[in-house]
DNA sequence: AATTCTCGCAACCGCTCGTCC
DNA sequence: AGGACGAGCGGTTGCGAGAAT
């Protein structure tokens, strides 16, 4: 945070050298903002912050509106299913915060950046001491190897690596023991505007797509039953493996999280059939797997693929 | 009670990319 | 073609609050 800028003594003075403020923001510049905002619409950020009355460049009444202000804000701490969900997505996307975000309904990429860097990646780190999967220390070592054109993440490239994944994403799962959820009441008391359709429903369920329902070989126990009590208590389950069976193409419905026959597979390799995963079977994308690697994708369609996962994000109450 | 340390997060900075002229 | 401009992104900074000493 940052002191906000005292008007300098010039100000108004001189309506072309007028000096923009910086830091924080004020209640006063945050009304004017958020009016000018729901009148006027989205424009030209430049114009926006001139036409509003405010001293501010027009980056910084963006940054203020999609971090703050936008009304389709949720706030709050992040639960467990948002956690593991960006744990995921980092793997896949590394660093690519604002594609992240774009998943996780509510959340701003620099919330989502900030809760990486401050919590996950640290609680990423711990779990790496463990013998098993030292030699990879977390997501972020798979994720900040160098990217080829830009893109992201490394895929994991062979079996060794997936388990590693998966015990780096075991324990990085919040354990309810160790982590304090907001309560319900209290982020609806916060949240500014009741009338949207901001959903902080902490026992709804999360219902995920079909590459991540559990079968036999998927997804352990312990995770991910849509039950928050369940979430991550065993401390072993297993990554969402960037994996789909045919069992699992099959089982198309919404019945993950509560595969009660599921058995534990950590320590067990995965087959990747990420054509599945990703319908990419007819695109000529097709996973070799050992050599494939992120940056031979194209990646918007991958994007494209991930993001029709039916009702993942319509569906993801916290 | 005072001081120091640690952590979370709002906001800035610098860069790239796309568009327009 | 290339310069100007705006939008957007990721990295970084630095302040405030709470915890620890």
């Amino acid at each position: 945070m940052r002191k906000p800028v005292a008007d300098p003594p010039n100000m108004g003075k001189d309506n072309n050298k007028v000096k923009l403020r910086k830091g924080l923001w004020s209640p006063e510049e945050d009304e004017k903002l958020m009016k000018y905002m729901l009148s006027n619409g989205q424009g030209c950020w430049s114009d926006i912050a001139r036409n509003a009355g405010l001293q501010r460049c027009g980056k910084s009444c963006r940054l203020r509106w999609i971090n703050y202000l936008r009304p389709d804000l949720k706030r709050g701490a992040f639960c467990p299913q948002e956690e593991d969900l960006i744990i995921h997505l980092h793997s896949i996307l590394g660093n690519r915060w604002s594609q992240i975000a774009a998943r996780l309904p509510g959340r701003t990429d620099n919330e989502i950046k900030n809760f990486w860097n401050s919590t996950l990646k640290k609680r990423l780190k711990t779990t790496t001491t463990t013998p098993t999967c030292s030699s990879l220390n977390n997501s972020d070592s798979i994720s900040e190897q160098p990217r080829t054109d830009g893109v992201g993440a490394i895929f994991p490239v062979n079996e060794h690596d997936i388990d590693i994944m998966g015990a780096s994403l075991s324990s990085s799962s919040s354990s309810p023991t160790s982590m304090s959820y907001p309560s319900m009441v209290t982020l609806n008391q916060f949240d500014p505007f009741p009338h949207l359709n901001n959903s902080y429903d902490m026992k709804g369920s999360f219902n995920a797509p079909t590459w991540l329902t559990t079968t036999q070989g998927g997804w352990g126990e312990g995770l991910f039953y849509g039950d928050y009590g369940k979430i991550g208590l065993e401390g072993e389950f297993s990554l969402p493996p960037l994996e789909t069976t045919a069992a699992i193409a099959n089982n198309n419905n919404n019945s993950c999280f509560n595969n009660t026959a599921g058995k534990k597979n950590h320590g067990q390799s995965f087959k990747v059939e990420v054509d599945n995963m990703f319908g990419l079977e007819n695109n000529n994308h097709h996973w070799h797997g050992e050599s494939l690697r992120m940056g031979e994708w194209d990646f918007e369609e991958l994007m494209d693929n991930i993001s029709s996962f039916p009702n993942f994000l319509d569906n993801f109450h916290c």
